[in-house]
DNA sequence: CGGGACAGTATTGTATACAACTTTGTGCCC
DNA sequence: GGGCACAAAGTTGTATACAATACTGTCCCG
C-alpha cells in the first residue's frame, strides 16, 4: 500500500480518515484492518494505529477480535433496527429545535449540501453522496445546538452507512434528496412541527428501504463462515 | 498506592473499575489520573492504562489533555443540561417499551435494586446508592431489549453521576427512590403510558434539583484556576 | 486419498526504552 | 525584591522489541 502523504498523522486524524473511508463504502463491512498495513500506509508505528482502531471500535464502526485483529463492523439486522430506532427517538425532536434556531447562513449551508449531494449522484459518486447525506443530518443536529446529542447522532449516522452497505434494497436514491428538500422547506419556514414530522417519516422511509429479513450478513471471509 | 489484587487486569476491566469509582464519587471530577500511578496500582504497564483511559475519554468520563494527562471530567452546566436533554429524549420511550415487556423476574430484580438503594442510603453509603440508582435506569433499558439505546443511556448515566457530583443542590435523596417506586408500580401494571410519563417527570425533577447557574465548576487544581 | 499432528509464518498483545513536552525550581539581571 | 531565562525533574507521546496467539502449509500415518 502506498504511503499517504501527510506530515504527521495523529490518532484522531487517522480515525477520522478511516471513518470517512468506511462511511463512503471504500472500506466495506468485514474488511480486515491489519495494524502493520495501516501503520505502513500512514507512515507511523502501530501504537497510534491501535489507538485509532480502539477509538473506532467505541463508535461501533470497527469490531476488535482478540488476537485476530480489527475488522470493519458488520451490523446485524437487529443492530440495524436498533440504530434507526435510536435515531427516530433523537432526530425528529432535534430537527424541531433546529427549525426554531435556523439562520440564513444555516439554510445556505444545508442548501449547498443538497446541491453537492445531487452533483455527486449525477457523477455516479455514490459513496460521496452517502457521506453528504449523512452530513446533512449531522448539520441539523449542530444547528439545534445540542453538542451531546450531535455526538450520539454522529455515531448513529456512521453506523447507518454500514447498515446501508449491507442491507440496502432499492436503488432509488431520489427519495433521499427529496426528503432533504422537504425538510429544508420546513426549516426555511421555521416550522418546527413540520420538520419533526418530516424527519420522523424520512427515517421510517429509510428503514423501509432496507431488507432486514434474517439473512446473515456476508462473513468477513470464507474462513469465518466455515467456523460456524 | 497499593497494588490492587487481581491476577491480570485487562483494558476493559480497568476501565470498568475506574468508571465504577467515578460513578461512586470515589474519584471526584478533576482528579488527575496519572499513568504511572495507575499502572503501578493495577500492576501492569502504562500501555494498557492508556488504552483504558482512552476508552473512558470516549465515554466523556475522562478528559485527556495532550502532554498533560488524564483527568476525571468536569461537565459544564451546558453539558449537564444537554445530557439530561438527551436522556429525556431516550428514557421515557424506553421505559414505555420496558413496561410492555416486563416479566416477573425483571420486576423482582428492580425491586431488589430499590431495596439495596434504600439500604445503602440508610448506611450512609451515598456513592453506592448513586451507583444503584444509575443501575435502575440501566436495567430499564436492558428490559426494553434495546442494546444500542442501552449503551447510549449507560454513558449518559455515568456522566449524570459526574454532573450530580458538581451541581447537586438538595440533599433530599428521598424523591429518588420514591420516583423509582412509582415507576415500579407502573411497570407491574404493564402501563407503558404511565411509565413513560413518570420517567419523563423523574428526569425533569433531577434537572430541577441541580444548580446550573453559570458558576464555573471547581478547577482541577489551584494551578489550573490561575491559568485562566 | 483423507485426516490429524506439527512446525513455520504472520499477526496481535504487552512491556519497555527513549523522545518530546510540560512543569518546577534556581539564579541572574534589572 | 520582581521578573525573566534557563536548567532539572517529572510526565506523557511514540517507536520498537519481544512474547503470546492464531493462521497456514506440510508431512506422516492410517
Amino acid at each position: 500500500m502506498n504511503k499517504i502523504d501527510h506530515t504527521s498523522w495523529s490518532r484522531d486524524a487517522i480515525a477520522a480518515d478511516l471513518e470517512r473511508a468506511i462511511h463512503e463504502h471504500r472500506l466495506p463491512p468485514g474488511t480486515k484492518l491489519g495494524e502493520d498495513d495501516l501503520a505502513e500506509a500512514y507512515g507511523i508505528s502501530r501504537t497510534i494505529v491501535r489507538a485509532a482502531l480502539l477509538a473506532l471500535s467505541h463508535r461501533h464502526l470497527v469490531q476488535l477480535r482478540r488476537n485476530r485483529g480489527a475488522f470493519v463492523a458488520q451490523p446485524t439486522p437487529r443492530e440495524a433496527r436498533e440504530v434507526f430506532e435510536a435515531r427516530s427517538l433523537l432526530e425528529p425532536r432535534t430537527a424541531h429545535s433546529a427549525a426554531l434556531r435556523m439562520t440564513e447562513a444555516d439554510l445556505a449551508l444545508l442548501n449547498e449540501n443538497i446541491r453537492d449531494e445531487h452533483a455527486a449522484l449525477d457523477a455516479g459518486e455514490n459513496g460521496r453522496a452517502l457521506l453528504l447525506s449523512g452530513q446533512f443530518h449531522l448539520e441539523v443536529a449542530r444547528i439545534a445546538d445540542q453538542t451531546t446529542i450531535e455526538a450520539v447522532i454522529s455515531e448513529l449516522i456512521s453506523r447507518s452507512s454500514l447498515i446501508i452497505a449491507l442491507y440496502w434494497r432499492r436503488r432509488a436514491a431520489l427519495c433521499e434528496t427529496q426528503a432533504h428538500h422537504a425538510l429544508l422547506d420546513a426549516f426555511a419556514r421555521k416550522d418546527g412541527a413540520a420538520a419533526e414530522e418530516l424527519m420522523k417519516n424520512h427515517l421510517l422511509d429509510l428503514v423501509a428501504s432496507l431488507d432486514l429479513r434474517n439473512v446473515a450478513p456476508p462473513p468477513a471471509s470464507l474462513r469465518e463462515a466455515l467456523q460456524r
